[in-house]
RNA sequence: GGGGACGUGGCGGAACCGGUAGACGCAGCGGACUUAAAAUCCGUUGGCCGCAAGGCCGUGAGGGUUCGAGUCCCUCCGUCCCCA
């Protein structure tokens, strides 16, 4: 028997599908549609396993899809721009687009190589002009609308790389390339008006019902929507300064401990600072201090508490007998609420550091519920749980909720201060000071402002030969690039050098898939046929920013008029990575897998280094990474096993929401799988055509049924390590039905429904065995198999018999028996007869198809 | 500190609604084939007691609800994720 062969057969269907262009979508048909979507890769010129798993469960779901009769839309595109290909462009002087260009082509070769079923004639690529163009276009439609504005705002600066740098780029305060300590600095920023969506996308995640559960919390907590009180407090005397107002305007979501205020702090950034700071270097310098160290609340609230008694005193709005000293505090943030704070040390673990350091009072007012009001105090502890309030006039008695209310009443009822709602989400700060990203399609005029570049001008290109040799931003050190003429009083002037956040490439792409060379940003008549996106897949770690902004952009396009779907995701998944063990000499260097030899020595896995035969030691599974060496190549195993062992493999041996270890003895499990499929299609229909063992016959047409019914069920529940064993289950099956000579009509729906159901995992193999049997046409093409529920379910069920619990025999009964046929069957048993003697029988359950329960005494 | 998820054999995991715990795979052990090995195939594998029939225990720990709990509730321990 020839062995199977996939460095033959693998490429041969590839080339039969893409002959057939059997994977093209067709807008508008009237076949039910069904978009699915992986998300789009970065070029990074490597194909990881971890991409062939996310994208082995997207091709899964289409190939099923299709195969059920969808109209199916699977697209593939590329996350093109970004800073790898600056810092290629740095570290080797090519050109960021012909890099990023030769890893498209090195990476579509791999992709194609999986045998996924996309439409490649869909593919787009976001440094693409005809791409970022239609980005230009709608980002000055936003800009119109004013949904883009352009503001002083607070970014994390890197001085040495002379570039704003994402929260996410701070690490413990230092860039994460320079390693410099960043400063937040006022800068003129680009932001997108996503607050202005804030309580839409919040109210939109209970839509969202085939989202994970973890997924929508995440957003939620991010758009962190709080009520509280704004409230004013009065400078106590004569006004201080001559811009300021009457007094200092803080928020805060627990007015309920306002008898509890010991002081008043506002942020660095805050008017009254910039006011004060410009009268005092003392207080500049203190300000200046307080700016170090990255942007994001997780950092500031790890920083030193640092503070500058101003000296300035307010009133207490309940109590004007009662003053309180007006500090500047690093961990007030100015796009917070109101930048000002009144601060309770006793129930806030912040306010309660900063009391200690600077020897402010610390006064409970909430008492919890066990602790008696002369003997409670606060230590080193904030006290934040439920309580009664005292301590605090009108508010005594009351539980935490009753307070609240009652404060914001008062508050309001002396025009001191209202109820309002806060969002922890902030605008969406999208400029970048980098030469490989969408340019911002505005033009700086001395006379006019900010001009936007008139539509029939774009896009707005990039030029060639930027120079990357320095840190900073390429496209502002250009030599001619930027200098323009103002499209509206035709003088000199300069076009804007930032670039946008590749987040907003990647917010609208799926967008643009339904029809990709259309001339507006979105067709919309193609869009509205295909969206919204079926079915999404990728890693959870995009759970709020990807994810969140794609949900912003695409109401803000909807308002435009561009879309009509206000969700772009109707249902999504988020799949774990590929982890590998890792390996590292006793020296302490890593070695990849390939230079390991693991033998199994009893029951215990060693390793040896092949090139020295010294012992290796063996590490836990990571996620894989250059660092480690732990990385897998898909294209290593396509060589040795074919692609249809490695999709298998990574599908199943671990449910897709969670990690799998990548190992070799799992994909020799998948590649045994393939070539026993293979030997049984080999095997073939040599003999009992026709004729054999009926009841062989019969009992294979039960297992192909239920084989049929299982997988489906489990390919619709996203459970496809399931699916895969019932594979190996039915695998077995019509293995036995051959040996037992089962009858041949029998055997052939067999082996075509096992072509059928293996073809979303091995498409090339099952295209390969399709045609040994003889059907015609492509399998990618042919419709999924039907169950007959008839053969699919028992007839007849075994019923565990328990008596008080334990499982004592079991009976048979026909399937759909009720409850007194079935108890009927138990009390005939001997064997439950036999161990009913002497004891009396209280009551019987019986689960109709399930099971039976005798309590007895 | 707050929120969430998870914890099942030597390993990855299955058990979808509360109804036979351990499907399927890996590894192991025994065997067939072979001069031998690889590959392949067959058998076996949660623990304890027993020649066997069979029995007892068993889903991180402890408690609860229930005829019945891996699954639901409470407390604790551990791991991971998000927010701080």
């Amino acid at each position: 028997m020839v062995r199977y062969n996939p460095k033959a057969v693998e490429p041969k269907w590839r080339a039969a599908w893409d002959e057939a262009d059997a994977f093209r979508a067709e807008t508008g048909s009237s076949r039910p549609k069904y978009y699915v979507l992986e998300m789009f890769p970065y070029p990074s010129g490597q194909l990881h396993v971890g991409h062939a798993r996310n994208y082995a469960m997207g091709d899964v779901v289409a190939r099923f899809k299709r195969a059920r009769g969808f109209n199916v839309l699977h697209p593939m595109g590329w996350d093109a721009f970004g800073l790898p290909a600056e810092n290629a462009a740095a570290e080797r002087g090519i050109d960021p687009a012909a890099w990023t260009g030769e890893n498209i082509v090195r990476m579509r070769d791999e992709l194609k190589r999986l045998g996924l079923s996309l439409d490649w004639s869909r593919e787009l690529a976001t440094c693409d002009p005809e791409y970022y163009g239609r980005q230009q276009n709608w980002f000055l439609r936003l800009l119109e609308r004013g949904l883009v504005y352009r503001k002083e705002g607070l970014v994390n600066w890197d001085p040495v790389d002379m570039t704003v740098l994402a929260n996410e780029q701070v690490v413990d305060g230092r860039g994460w390339r320079s390693g410099a300590v960043v400063e937040r600095r006022k800068l003129n920023q680009w932001f997108l008006r996503i607050t202005d969506y804030a309580e839409e996308l919040l109210q939109g995640l209970e839509t969202l019902d085939r989202w994970p559960e973890k997924v929508r919390l995440m957003q939620e907590n991010w758009i962190g929507k709080s009520r509280g009180l704004r409230l004013t407090f009065r400078f106590a005397g004569p006004l201080p300064l001559h811009h300021a107002s009457d007094g200092v305007t803080v928020y805060t979501t627990r007015p309920d401990t306002l008898y509890g205020a010991s002081f008043i702090a506002v942020s660095p950034d805050h008017p009254l600072a910039t006011e004060l700071a410009a009268r005092d270097p003392e207080v500049a310098g203190f300000i200046a201090r307080a700016r170090q160290g990255g942007t994001s609340e997780a950092e500031i609230e790890a920083a030193e508490k640092l503070g500058w008694d101003t000296g300035l005193r307010v009133e207490h709005p309940f109590d004007s007998k009662r003053e309180l000293p007006v500090w500047i505090a690093n961990f007030v943030l100015m796009d917070y609420g109101t930048g000002a704070i009144f601060g309770c040390p006793a129930h806030d673990q912040r306010d309660l550091d900063f009391a200690r350091k600077y020897g402010l009072p610390v006064i409970p007012v909430v008492l919890p519920p066990a602790e008696d009001a002369a003997s409670f105090h606060v230590k080193q502890e904030a006290y934040v749980g439920p309580g009664r309030i005292y301590n605090s006039d009108f508010l005594d008695g009351l539980d935490i909720e009753s307070a609240k209310a009652a404060a914001i009443a008062r508050a309001e009822a002396e025009g001191i201060g209202e109820g309002a709602t806060v969002f922890r989400l902030r605008d969406w700060g999208v400029a970048r000071q980098r030469g490989w990203g969408c340019p911002v399609p505005v033009i700086h005029c001395a006379n006019c402002g900010v001009v936007p570049v008139p539509v029939g001008q774009l896009p707005v290109r990039l030029p060639e030969g930027l120079d990357f040799s320095q840190p900073g931003n390429a496209l502002a050190r250009h030599p001619t690039w930027k200098h323009a003429t103002c499209p509206r009083c035709q003088g000199p002037a300069e076009r804007e050098t930032d670039t946008l956040d590749t987040f907003v490439d990647s917010s609208w792409y799926f967008a643009r898939f339904p029809d990709p060379h259309a001339e507006p940003p979105i067709d919309k008549a193609a869009a509205d046929y295909w969206l919204p996106v079926d079915q999404y897949i990728g890693g959870v770690e995009h759970a709020v920013l990807h994810l969140l902004y794609s949900r912003f952009v695409t109401r803000a396009l909807a308002d435009e008029g561009l879309l009509s779907v206000r969700e772009p995701f109707a249902g999504l998944f988020t799949q774990g990575m590929v982890t590998h063990e890792t390996y590292r000499r006793q020296s302490g260097e890593w070695l990849e897998p390939g230079e390991v030899e693991i033998r199994n020595e009893g029951a215990t896995r060693r390793a040896y280094d092949i090139a020295t035969g010294e012992p290796v030691v063996i590490g836990e599974a990571e996620k894989m990474s250059k660092s480690k060496r732990n990385v897998v190549a898909p294209a290593d195993i396509a060589d040795t096993y074919g692609v249809d062992a490695a999709r298998i493999f990574v599908l199943s041996d671990s449910p897709p929401e969670r990690d799998v270890q990548w190992t070799s003895a799992g994909v020799e499990g998948a590649w045994r799988l393939i070539n026993r499929i293979w030997a049984e299609f080999e095997e073939g229909l040599d003999h009992a055509e026709g004729a054999g063992d009926a009841a062989a016959g019969l009992e294979l047409r039960h297992s192909t049924h239920k084989a049929i019914k299982a997988v489906t069920e489990a390919i619709e529940g996203f459970r496809f390590n399931s699916a895969i064993a019932r594979l190996y289950e039915f695998v077995a099956a019509v293995r036995e039905a051959r040996l037992a000579r089962a009858s041949g009509d029998a055997r052939r729906e067999a082996l075509s429904t096992l072509a059928r159901l293996v073809a979303p995992f091995a498409p090339h193999l099952a295209e390969e065995v399709w045609q040994t049997i003889g059907e015609s046409g492509l399998l990618a093409l042919a419709p999924w198999p039907v169950w007959d529920p008839g053969l699919a379910d028992d007839d007849e069920r075994i019923l565990p018999v328990q008596i008080n619990g334990k499982r004592r025999g079991e009976v048979r009964a026909p399937a759909g028996a009720s409850a007194g046929e079935v108890e009927k069957l138990v009390f005939e048993n001997e064997e439950i007869a036999r161990r009913l003697e002497g004891v009396t029988v209280r009551k019987v359950i019986v689960v109709p198809d399930r099971i039976v329960n005798l309590v007895v005494a």
